[in-house]
DNA sequence: CGGCAAGTTGAGCCAGGTCAACTCCGGTGG
DNA sequence: CCACCGGAGTTGACCTGGCTCAACTTGCCG
């Protein structure tokens, strides 16, 4: 999919409709190929493959495909000409520094998951940062729009998106509030285990993003995370192989940490639940 | 609720679309009564609002509007059949119970939002509970999805509004994630401002949930909210009259701690007149 | 006025932050 | 091919912010 960037260098942005395939719309029998090998066209029930080949070709042509490295920060300036991106693969990052330099990763974006930044301008959400190399799509935002007025089923499906990108950052929110470092990373495991491309549930499980980065995500600093490892791998939980990689030995032990099971001692249990919540598990 | 639905049974909605002053619709000249008082309605922006009196008329009479009490959950049965509640005042929260009896409020809900829980079944979020009296008006789900078709205005509102929930819990988990329990009160403190239904903004704020609501919340223990607050108070930052209402008496300082500012370190300003930089604005 | 929940205050302690030293590893250049 | 470098990760020692527990005060409601 870098083979044909270099041809993509040549393209004039805005000016041109940059048609890979065919001047105009007579050849409309095949998308392009950029999309062709593109996860949001293959991937079944993603955006691009509930277009019909017109949409797909109109769109494609007003949208840029761009492959970033890692550490590259999508410029505010460039996100308000462009705030909707589509991340085909890598992750991206929202990161927020605070006043005396402490770092907070806010959120995770991975293969499939459609950033819309649009109007996020009033609210200084913080930069997108490239934690890997990205493959991202910057789709046109009028064509964007128009396409979500016309088709329901995108329209249907990029709601959905959004909404799952909402659940993801609350689950997020209340795995951060009351959860010790062990539990974050064990839910954290799962989290990588849900989201990974292979849609088949493995006990490999890749972690994309350095330990640096994931102690910013987890509110963490890097030696705890090493240090959460390391006592997983002590326990015969998990076994680490590289960096990058992990296999998950008991996963039961490592979902009870995860849900926030304490060892043993110490519920002081149910005595103050004024709300007498039923709680219904998994 | 549905009293006056029999009329409305023999508008044709397609026809009448988007017609406020139709032919046959002279009798529907007015909002129903429940709905003239809503904020959905008068507030200008909010959905109600852009929905011409067919639509409106239709949603309503296939809608429930409740008042319900504090500490009230929202069972899951329900939630099947009314998935999308629209908050008209008072706050809700999404709550988690870890296994060991350690609960998480996820989120705040307040008067404008409209929560939209279709699907999100699968991904356990947790349960909603009111943390004061709440009323709430469930959004026929078919009903809204044809209007969300139809009317392109209801739509982008509806878009906007759940986008601001993305940004408000993606805020929140970075506000969690390495803020020290000072700095996550303070920011929660202009949050409240912020959303506080008059839109001027005021120095005085009320905090519309009760401590321990806003130690779940915030990731943090009653104890520590209590002794935060009154180290905000005996430093002059804020004046607390009752539980429910603070001011703000030094909003820099406020703001500064907000965003992480360490109290002495670390300040590279090098500055001689502290009182010209004008880092924050608005 | 009495009872109960919410909030506050105080004392002690521990999980995880902080700092420093070290290893590991890929890239680079002589 | 090796020496060197720098950034990432790890390990150990120490320290502190905020959790815990317990006792107390306040406020609300019948």
């Amino acid at each position: 999919m870098s083979n044909d960037s270099g041809l993509l260098a040549y393209i004039d942005e805005r000016a041109s409709n940059r048609s890979p395939i065919g001047p105009h719309l007579t050849m409309l029998h095949d998308a392009p190929e950029q999309c062709k090998v593109c996860a949001f066209y293959y991937d079944s029930g993603n955006f691009c493959a509930k277009l019909n080949l017109s949409e797909l070709h109109d769109l494609h042509d007003h949208s840029q495909l761009e492959t970033i490295k890692r550490g590259t920060q999508i410029w505010d300036h460039v996100l308000d000409d462009w705030p909707i991106l589509a991340i085909e693969s890598g992750v991206m990052s929202l990161q927020q520094i605070l006043s005396d330099g402490r770092k907070t990763i806010a959120s995770f974006f991975m293969r499939g998951d459609i950033i819309d930044l649009r109007n996020a301008a009033n609210r200084k959400l913080g930069a997108l940062v490239a934690l890997s190399e990205v493959t991202v799509c910057r789709l046109s935002p009028e064509k964007f729009e128009r396409i979500v007025n016309a088709n329901e089923d995108a329209r249907i499906l990029i709601w959905e998106n959004l909404r799952d990108q909402t659940f993801r950052a609350i689950a997020h929110s209340s795995d951060l509030a009351k959860k010790s470092s062990r539990e974050k990373l064990a839910a954290f495991i799962f989290e990588c285990q849900r989201r990974s491309p292979s849609s088949h549930r493995c006990d490999v499980v890749e972690i994309p993003v350095r330990r640096r980065d994931l102690a910013e995500y987890l509110g963490m600093q890097p030696e705890t995370i090493s240090r959460c490892f390391k006592d997983f791998e002590k326990r015969g939980i998990i076994g680490v192989s590289d960096l990058s990689t992990i296999r998950i030995l008991d996963a039961p032990a490592l979902r009870q940490i995860a849900n926030g099971a304490r060892p043993e001692e110490a519920r002081r249990s149910s005595g103050h639940n004024a709300y007498n919540i039923l709680t219904t598990s998994a």
